[in-house]
DNA sequence: TATAAAAACATACGTCGTATAGTTTATGGT
DNA sequence: ACCATAAACTATACGACGTATGTTTTTATA
C-alpha cells in the first residue's frame, strides 16, 4: 500500500493504516508510562481495540513499534529539514544542528532509544530487518552532504552512499558513548565532535 | 571460585565446575544436532540432571552458553598461542594466520555464531555484559602485537589497548561480512585484508 | 446480491526467564 | 563425629513472548 496520499487509499487500507498509528500512539504511550518491559503486547491490543493475533500482524515483535514510531517521527518532519539547510550558513553548522536535533530526540526516553539501539545491532546481519530499522536519517544526511556538494564544500569524489554511510555511523557512535556514560555526555562537545569527524574526511579540502 | 588449578577447589567448587562442563557439552551437542531454537532450556537441564531453576542460575540466557563454550575452547588452546608464534617469522603471517584460525573455528557452525554475534550486539551498550562476552581473542592479540613491538614490526606510541580492539573490530567486520553474504567470501582475501588493514595503521613504517 | 479475498478473531500452545518456598548437601567450628 | 549455617539445588507456578489453527467478520468486485 502506498502511503503518500491517504485519501487516495482504498477504505481497506485506510483502516489499516488508522489501526497502525493508533497501535505506534498507544504502545509509545504506555512504554513512557509503564516502562517498556512492564507493557505487555495483550494490553498494548487490549487499548488499541484489537486482539493480539491482529496486532502481531502488525508488528512482528514488540520492539517494531519503537522502530515504527521514529520513522513516522522523521517521516512527518521533512518540512524542517529545508529549515534547517536555509537556516544555517555552512555544512558544518548544518551537521552540528542536524545531531543536535537527532540527540534531543532520542534523549527524551534513553530506554527506548537503547531498546530500540539493542534490536538495531541484534539484527545488524540480518539485511532484511536491518533494512526495515534504517531509520529516515539518512535522508537527512544526503540532503545535507548534497547541499555541501552543490557549496564546494564537500568532496565529489567519494559516493553519497557511503558518505552517508559514514555520517550514519558517526552519529550511531556518539549516541551509543551517551548510552553508555550518560554523565560524562556533552551535547556540544560532541556535536562538534561529530561534524569535525566527517568533515576530515569528507570536507572538498580533505583531500590528499 | 578460582579455576586456575582444579585440585586446588573444595569439593563444592569442583562440582560446580563439572555441572558447568556438563551442561555446556550436553547443550551445544543438542545445538549442533537439533538447532539452537529447536532445543529448549527444559532439554538441557534434564539431559544434564539439573533442573531448569539450576540451570539458570549457571546461565541467566540460552545465548550465555554459546559464549560460554567459545571461551571455553580459547582457554584450552592457550598452548597454540606460543606455537603460532614460533611457527611464523613475522606479525603479517601471524595476524593471517590467527585470523584464519578463528574464522575456521567459527565457521563449525554459522548458526551458532550469528546468535553469539546477535547476543554480542544486542548487549554493545551494557558494559557488565559486554565484557563477560569480549572473548578470550584479545589476548592472542595482544602476545601478537607485543612480540611484533619486541621486532620493531609494531609501533609503540599506541596503547596496546586501543590496537587490540582495533584487531578486535577488523575481526567482528569480516566475520559479519561472512554472515551477510557467506557466497561471497574468500577466506584467503579475507586474512590477507585483514592483516593489512591492521598493519596500515599499526605497522611502524606507517607512522607519518 | 452473491462470491471470493483479506483482515480480524478467539483460543490454545510451547518456550523463555522469574519468583518462591522448601529440601538437600557441603563446610567449618566445637 | 556432630551440628549449625550457608550454599546449592529442587519442584512448581507464573507472566509474557511469539506462533499456529481454525472460524468469523469485513471489504472489494462481479
Amino acid at each position: 500500500m502506498d502511503q503518500s496520499n491517504i485519501s487516495a487509499l482504498s477504505r481497506r487500507d485506510r483502516k489499516k493504516l488508522a489501526t497502525r498509528l493508533t497501535i505506534i500512539e498507544v504502545a509509545m504511550s504506555l512504554f513512557k508510562q509503564q516502562g517498556f518491559n512492564e507493557t505487555s503486547m495483550e494490553q498494548i491490543a487490549d487499548q488499541s481495540d484489537i486482539s493480539k493475533a491482529t496486532l502481531y500482524k502488525y508488528f512482528e515483535v514488540k520492539e517494531a513499534i519503537i522502530a515504527a514510531y521514529w520513522q513516522e517521527r522523521i517521516k512527518n518532519s521533512k518540512d524542517k529539514l529545508q529549515q534547517l539547510i536555509t537556516d544555517h550558513p555552512d555544512t558544518r553548522s548544518r551537521l552540528e544542528a542536524a545531531f543536535r536535533g537527532f540527540m534531543h530526540f532520542i534523549m527524551q526516553s534513553r530506554e527506548l532509544y537503547e531498546i530500540y539501539i539493542s534490536y538495531r545491532m541484534a539484527n545488524i546481519t540480518k539485511p532484511h530487518i536491518n533494512e526495515k530499522l534504517r531509520s529516515g536519517n539518512a535522508e537527512y544526511a544526503a540532503a545535507i552532504i548534497q547541499e555541501g556538494q552543490k557549496n564546494g564544500e564537500i568532496r565529489t569524489d567519494i559516493s553519497l552512499k557511503v558518505m552517508v554511510g559514514n555520517l550514519e555511523l558517526l552519529s550511531l557512535m556518539q549516541s551509543m558513548a551517551w548510552l553508555r556514560y550518560p554523565e560524562q555526555f556533552n551535547l556540544d562537545e560532541s556535536s562538534k565532535m561529530f561534524a569535525e569527524l566527517f568533515l576530515n574526511g569528507a570536507a572538498n579540502d580533505a583531500k590528499q
